[in-house]
DNA sequence: AATATATAGTTGACTTTATCAACTATATGC
DNA sequence: GCATATAGTTGATAAAGTCAACTATATATT
């Protein structure tokens, strides 16, 4: 394994460290909201205002489409996520936050931000690295 | 929510879409191993000749012991892995690869290494700098 | 236009992951 | 010795995840 392998290694076992550590500070906020962590994730991905089809979501996740349908139904159970026929494609459903989903978004957001995550453990330097970094990885736009 | 807060929210966001991402990368190997995201973890996080108190691992993943008794179950009756009591603690039992288990260990972190190709994205600089990062994240050391 | 093919989402059967409460066995503190 | 804590297992249960088969729309080809 040459150097560069190795740090991809090191990367990504770091990021699954990181990722459980994660889901242990979750519980403490879970606790309030009775919210999995992937759920956590979902109603992170679903920006108010920004509907996203269900595709795009199993896409995101790396899952099967039969895995949404369940994770969007038990959000939608709980009032706080909606599916809309897509004008444009009638195949499309996309999903949008209720006003309670986005409260609830808005308070997760607040708490993940907030001391109870590791992320305040990095510099101000630190954290815009990261995100820089990340972007490019993600090749986000 | 203030600019800190702002970027510690986009610095997680990116973090759980990079690793979903690199998630879905995973299948592919596991296409030849079997083995899900989570037994991949778990055999990274046993290593040769390192043996893992159960419980040990359980804090890592933050997660209830009696998972780890299942997850660690599967991984035994494959024959990747074994339980033997701690001679220290008769409580205990800690983990050590199976031969076969450190084999395929091997060829496993060889494969993640090879996908995770959006790391090779990054300069090596970037590279590192994730790393020390996500180092700082963890707290290891 | 008719037909073929591809895509979005759901359903049903099934496995794995995860939690909790209750239990066994061993350690440790007084 | 007795109380209390800890490590791991078991059983019940729910959520997360996969796959194959299905419905319904879209798109491409002739």
């Amino acid at each position: 394994m040459n150097r560069a392998d190795q740090d991809a290694c090191r990367a990504w076992q770091l990021l699954m460290k990181f990722f459980f550590a994660q889901r242990g500070h979750l519980p403490a906020s879970g606790a309030e909201f009775d919210l999995s962590p992937i759920q956590c994730h979902v109603l992170h991905l679903i920006e108010p205002g920004r509907p996203l089809p269900m595709s795009r979501l199993a896409d995101t996740l790396s899952c099967d489409a039969s895995n949404v349908t369940g994770l969007v139904d038990r959000l939608e159970s709980r009032g706080l996520v909606r599916r809309r026929p897509s004008p444009r494609d009638r195949r499309v459903k996309v999903l949008h936050l209720t006003p309670t989903g986005a409260r609830l978004r808005a308070r997760l957001l607040r708490q993940m931000a907030g001391r109870s995550l590791p992320l305040s453990r990095l510099s101000l330097d630190q954290q815009r690295t990261l995100v820089k970094i990340l972007e490019a990885l993600v090749d986000e736009k």
